[in-house]
DNA sequence: CATCGCGTCTAAACCGGTTTAGATTCGCTC
DNA sequence: GAGCGAATCTAAACCGGTTTAGACGCGATG
């Protein structure tokens, strides 16, 4: 009942554990009617090579890691993670990779986490999201050897192996598609100011209006949860000079303020317009529908996956052109009300 | 720079490799002050035990696995799934076990993942999830021989494994909510009737009715999503004698529902008043906030894990008892419209 | 004093693969 | 026909732990 081993292939087959081995992994210095029979004897068998007694032998694992923090609602979303993991797998599972997940309650937690798993020597890699604008998670890998792919935009100023779609894009998109609507008081809810999400999104709204010449604009730096969507939605419009519009830096808050500014009588996108970030399943099916930003998800964790494996196995990077997020248009926007 | 192994704590130590993995287990056969040593030695190399290593002369993993299929949305929440990861995390870490993460497109990679996750040794165990009312996984892990858990409510049929908080009390609770507002006719969205969380809560529903003397009320098969619930409140509205009150088995189509309600000019709750299932993180910033049922994803987590490792080292089940689903009144229900 | 039993520790086998060094066979060349 | 190189295959080392069998020292016992 016990799972056949490498040695049963072998004496089966009549070859020594070398041969299977060699046959197994395409190697040379097998006949090829040898190798024929041995995979022939070990799929009668079947025989499949243990992963354990493989990593040990090759000091590879055969796995990445994930880590994200769960404290505070400061990230992304899960959804996003789910879908990212799902194309991640796809390239991860035809490569004989496995993905092993961790979710933590803090920062400290979390370089525990990567700390374990790289001395008990678990994975090969690791994927590193959710980035702090200073964040001490790269240098602690690369002091640790552990290879690591930033799951973002990749930052200027160094060149740390990232795979990301850029933000900026999609934000400067829906402001420019207010300014098209008439709109000049674009307000913005921002995600925390450390998190580099948070921040490149403030600075493409910020820039969007520069250009289109109407100077800073109000802004709130919220966390992204629901709560602090709601609070800063009531903050802007308490301004003696409210705005007609708001960019959210995430569909979860935009929500939030969408259903706020309902309930305070205003009419959307008629007194107000919206704008998410995410494209998160409802947000097609709130009333009014939310105008968002879209990125491919899927794509993004083929990509980085392919790049996790690359870096793992110290190949050269092969150019991905990821889709860049773009707006997708509904009815949480409309023309400014001309007053 | 390579790590240090188990040899060169020996030889720092002046023992054997034998006593180093005494000392380190707490194996009885090493004088308490020899045992000092080797871990003082241990500590000052900074040595930790290689998983792999350890994996392989075990013949334990010293990982779980969790599938999930992620075809059409017919499954539970993206929330539900990082809240639990995060409850058994915290369990599995503390006992050495990493947790193994595949999302599958459909059924047959589903099948595939799970085979494979135990030929290759890779865990000793698993999560089984959003199970079927028929389904073929619990049967194909017993014939390979891996500990299965299954994630939801103890079947009554069967004696598998389970860990689950059960549907009926929310739903209950939901219905007696809306019987007790003056309700009569109580409509239900329900989840995919071949799925187990689909089909209790539309029974629960039923017999609560039932039991209120209500008898059979109109029920709309939907698959959880969004667009589903959106097209089920469609119809359930069309009918001729429209129900004044939508029980549905998750938060996503309860607010698809209700932006549809609302967009079709109804009153939440004057005209109709909506429950939801899951209390999603927006479900109490929703406009109006949404009466919904919760349940403790990280408590369930935590016990899921609890008891897979004791299916893996055949302890007895230890007894737990989760905090059943419970109903979160908030403002999308209210008093029947007398009409 | 021989013997027993116990506590401590070591040497070596073992888990199941990969990989290297070397043996054997074969065809080919000169 | 000896010598050579390439192809094929085997034996054994190795990865880094765990675990078993047994060696050794020592106090207690008959």
């Amino acid at each position: 009942m016990t799972r056949p081993t490498i040695n049963d292939v072998a004496r089966a087959a009549g070859v020594s554990k070398g041969a299977v081995s060699f046959a197994l992994n395409d190697k040379p210095g097998v006949a090829p009617e040898t190798r024929q029979r041995i995979l022939e004897v070990a799929r009668d068998l079947g025989w499949t090579p243990s992963a354990r007694a493989r990593a040990l032998s090759t000091s590879q694992a055969f796995a990445v890691g994930l880590v994200i923090m769960r404290p505070p609602e400061t990230l992304r979303s899960d959804q996003f993670f789910i879908s990212f993991i799902s194309g991640a797998e796809t390239v991860l599972a035809e490569e004989g990779f496995a993905l092993l997940l961790q979710v933590v309650p803090d920062h400290e937690r979390e370089h525990e986490a990567y700390r374990r798993l790289a001395e008990t020597g678990r994975v090969d890699g690791v994927f590193v999201t959710d980035m702090f604008v200073y964040d001490t998670r790269p240098a602690l890998l690369a002091a640790i050897g552990l290879p690591a792919l930033v799951i973002g935009p990749p930052q200027g100023d160094d060149s740390r192996p990232a795979v990301g779609i850029d933000d900026a894009p999609g934000i400067t998109a829906a402001v420019d598609h207010l300014v098209a609507l008439g709109h000049t008081r674009i307000a913005h809810v921002a995600g925390p100011g450390f998190m580099v999400h948070g921040r490149s999104r403030r600075e493409a709204w910020s820039a969007a209006l520069e250009r289109a010449g109407l100077g800073e604009g109000p802004c709130i730096e919220a966390d992204f949860s629901a709560e602090s969507g709601a609070a800063a939605t009531r903050a802007l419009l308490d301004l003696a000079d409210p705005p007609t519009a708001i960019v959210y830096a995430n569909d979860l808050m935009a929500m939030a303020g969408l259903s706020l500014a309902v309930a305070r009588g205003l009419d959307v996108p008629g007194d107000l317009s919206i704008t998410g970030y995410d494209d998160t399943e409802i947000a097609a099916h709130l009333q009014p529908p939310l105008t968002t930003v879209t990125s491919d998800a899927l794509a993004w964790g083929r990509a980085a996956a392919i790049r996790l494996l690359e870096l793992i196995r110290q190949q050269p990077p092969t150019a991905t052109v990821l889709p860049p997020a773009h707006l997708v248009v509904r009815g949480s926007t409309g023309p400014a009300r001309t007053s």
